[in-house]
DNA sequence: CACTAATTGCGAATGGTTCTCATTAGCGAC
DNA sequence: GTCGCTAATGAGAACCATTCGCAATTAGTG
């Protein structure tokens, strides 16, 4: 554990939502301006292989990452104002009882994304 | 409709499964050896927007691309072999009729992925 | 055919991510 | 504490999928 890495989970917790890599990179300079781009992504990669970290791939070019939580949970993205709107749904379990596919297959993760407008945007009219 | 328009939509078809955008390259340049990148993407977003092709988001650095089809489908990825493994199920409708913060959300788009281990791969070890 | 707007091919640019490599920091053994 | 070894870092270059700019070509219309 380094310097860095520690700087690195801590702001990656505190920040509770959707980081992505560049955001992470700008808040860890405020703290320890000399910080590279690099050890942002090594490090991304490292927790994300430790599972402390998820990565979400939104609709975007860039990836998201967010502090594994203890519950599966999902994301609506809508396409009016960006907004992230998430939810709790045992998915997963779903798919496992009510997929014959996907019975005999080991899941390991679940990404569950929809996108569409939400209740705000679709009253003012998108 | 152009040449090129017509022959990169056949080739969608008839391609059936998940193409990239360089794999679809490659097909078009055996029938027109003319055609360039630039036209094979902007014809996948063309065909995006006109519904008439779906882009996926697997966990590669690239999309894939297929022709849209009746019934809402999704897909399960092997991390073993790399097998891509589709199957129905109405989850959109399992998730407006059962979270409640979908309840209000117009939803025009729901991609789930799910990684992990195929029958096959568990046999052999992975 | 001729005209016009839309589309194409090509190469250069972009942006997120990964790599290389010289320097530095962590850490167990003394 | 200091040494020595290994792993991690910073800086920049490289990478790769995708997008852009622009001049040349084409589709579609009259
Ligand atoms: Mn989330
Ligand atoms: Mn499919
Ligand atoms: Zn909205
Ligand atoms: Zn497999």
């Amino acid at each position: 554990m380094t310097r860095q890495r520690t700087l690195l989970l801590d702001l990656i917790k505190e920040a509770g939502g959707h980081l992505d890599a560049d955001e992470l990179y700008r808040r860890a300079r405020e703290k320890q301006p000399r910080v590279s781009l690099s050890t942002v992504y090594r490090a991304l990669h490292l927790f994300k292989k430790m599972g402390l970290v998820e990565e979400y791939h939104f609709d975007e070019s860039h990836h998201h990452y967010e502090a594994t939580s203890k519950k599966e949970h999902h994301h609506l993205l809508c396409l009016g104002c960006g907004r992230v709107i998430e939810f709790q749904s045992p998915l997963s379990r779903y798919v496992t009882r009510n997929v014959p596919e996907a019975r005999d297959f080991h899941i390991v993760d679940t990404e569950l994304r929809m996108t569409g407008y939400c209740s705000n945007c679709r009253k003012t009219g998108q």
